[in-house]
DNA sequence: GTGAAAGCGCTAACAT
DNA sequence: ATGTTAGCGCTTTCAC
């Protein structure tokens, strides 16, 4: 409570300690190769170390090698779902596997540019969503930062870095079609913000509709409330729409909802189809139907992207399979 | 693309276009107080810094300084909902008015302890979850942070950081006291990890029953699987249950969806209320009662913590009203 | 009003 | 097999 903070231990320290010089000790704790320790003298630091508690800074070994092994997550400033939280969990059990440490920083609408990020952080590499500004990277670039890159979709950028958002409404497209529908709805988010993702979701919807010669899907602005959703499901059917695509499964629910309100049953009246797969889908009234995104894989993906990036190899490619149909009640 | 890194802008870089020393970029860059420096040459090691693209080095300033600004906030291993994002956000903007970081680090269940955390990082303080043990603690102050705040509750441990979860109980109980039940039932959610988070609440359930010499809750663990669950509600109905409390929202849906398979309604048969408020409980059926949190005021508070431990000063207390219920359908 | 210089703790060439 | 040494880029007395 009380304690004046302990003088902070250093590798000098360990070294007086053990009895070596602050060379060895680094050698020794950092297994540093083409390095002969003997193993007297191994065991000496490190036992050192123990017994003082010794944590090496992190800000002097990063302005000594001038190289973090600190990967920044930006996250968007729109509202993230809890598949957001397993892509970061498995995107940093990646990462570390690598040696690579992952933070992520929530995106707040007020902040000031991220700025201050650069910093307070040094990463060695940034991941975001959003595409950045020249002058942005390059401001990044001269505060030390290797390697940006960036989620969202970029026309014919070559490497893919996330699941290509047209792929997950094409799917959903192909589940409805396959089941018999024809004349498809398209469930858009009422966020703004989060129209970078639905705009590729939704063209994956017309794709897969053009590519059989379907009408157009018929698309529809769903705000996560029942009375509105309602009103959604009443211009779809009148307009003899038998089944929708949802943008993800928040806005699935929120069209099951309305189903319900205007006294339908899905899927016999409006079939629906989400995109996530988060707990509430299944316990929905139908359960939800939807397209699920094996997390782990992608985040292994993505980590050996960034791991590949920043050794200069060539990335890999996205693996397939790693988003399927979860079929259940409601398509 | 092939372009070879470019070389780092330093301060001395700056320093050698404005035509002053680098003492003097430090103290414009900074506002060094009490430091008179002319506006003229103010101007010209702004105009400098930013023709260069100048970012100075985070490791060089916390290296000299000994402190980041960077406060570290450490996710449980166990998932998160919507409703930590909001949190998040709200934390990392509250803190950015006092000029601190926030950086949120995954936690993943197979990871090493996060030892390698100190060594990327070097926070001014750290957020977590769980307690610390002392070891720990002496090993992050020995890698120099300076605060380490846990959310769990403690044995009367002063100032509450977090909304205490015995309240949320408490206040769901309440609830349905309120509206003429007095056979209660405890839905447990079924991942052990959450322990921690269920019991109190579930002993703040016990406690507002206890008080109205109402009898015991009767506590069933409820997967999310609408099978399990209806399994639950028939148990519960069998001892005479007439409402149940859910730990958390989808906890709630689960239960709602048991209502259902079962063949009764909600709130008639069984009366179901859950905490959180995510966005699917508005659209559920029927609609979930829940018990939200006031994240935006609570991430408020918690940086007026953190900043206040951090220079010494004493902390505020939690405001009152954090926490309300939203009454829908189901309750 | 501005500059010179001394490190913060660490790693990596170079000595021995 | 281990020690010496020279910085990495920055802030901050202390001189001028």
């Amino acid at each position: 409570m009380t304690e004046p903070a302990t003088k902070r231990v250093t590798s000098a320290d360990v070294a007086r300690l053990a009895g070596v010089s602050r060379a060895t000790v680094s050698y020794v704790l950092n297994d540093t190769p083409r390095q002969t320790i003997s193993a007297g003298t191994r065991d000496r630091v490190r036992e050192a170390a123990a017994q003082l508690g010794y944590a090496p800074s992190a800000a002097a070994r990063t302005l000594r090698t001038g190289r973090s092994d600190v990967v920044l997550y930006l996250l968007p400033d729109w509202p993230i779902g809890p598949e957001v939280g397993l892509a970061l969990e498995a995107l940093s059990s990646a990462l570390a596997r690598h040696g690579l440490t992952l933070v992520v920083h929530p995106g707040n609408r007020e902040d000031r540019p991220m700025t201050e990020l650069w910093k307070a952080i040094t990463p060695a590499a940034v991941i975001a969503y959003a595409e950045f500004s020249d002058a942005e990277i390059a401001a990044m670039r001269s505060a030390g930062v290797a390697l940006v890159v960036a989620l969202s979709r970029k026309r014919g950028h070559g490497r893919e870095l996330a699941v290509p958002q047209e792929l997950l409404g094409r799917r959903q497209a192909e589940h409805l079609v396959r089941a018999g529908h024809s004349r498809l709805g398209y469930a858009y988010p009422d966020d703004h913000r989060v129209r970078f993702f639905a705009e590729p979701r939704l063209a994956g919807v017309r794709a897969a509709c053009a590519a059989r010669r379907l009408p157009t899907p018929v698309g529809l602005t769903v705000p996560l409330d029942p009375a509105a959703a309602a009103d959604a499901v009443r211009r779809w059917r009148a307009t003899g729409v038998t089944a929708v695509c949802a943008y993800n499964d928040e806005v699935a629910l929120a069209v099951l909802a309305g189903v319900r309100l205007v006294g339908l049953s899905a899927p016999d009246d409006l079939a629906v189809i989400g995109v996530d797969d988060i707990p509430p889908a299944r316990l929905a009234e139908p359960a939800l139907t939807t397209v699920a995104t094996d997390q782990s894989v992608l985040g292994a993906h993505l980590a050996a992207t960034v791991v590949a990036a920043m050794s200069g190899r060539v990335a890999p490619t996205l693996p397939t399979g790693v988003v399927r149909v979860v079929t259940r009640a409601s398509a």
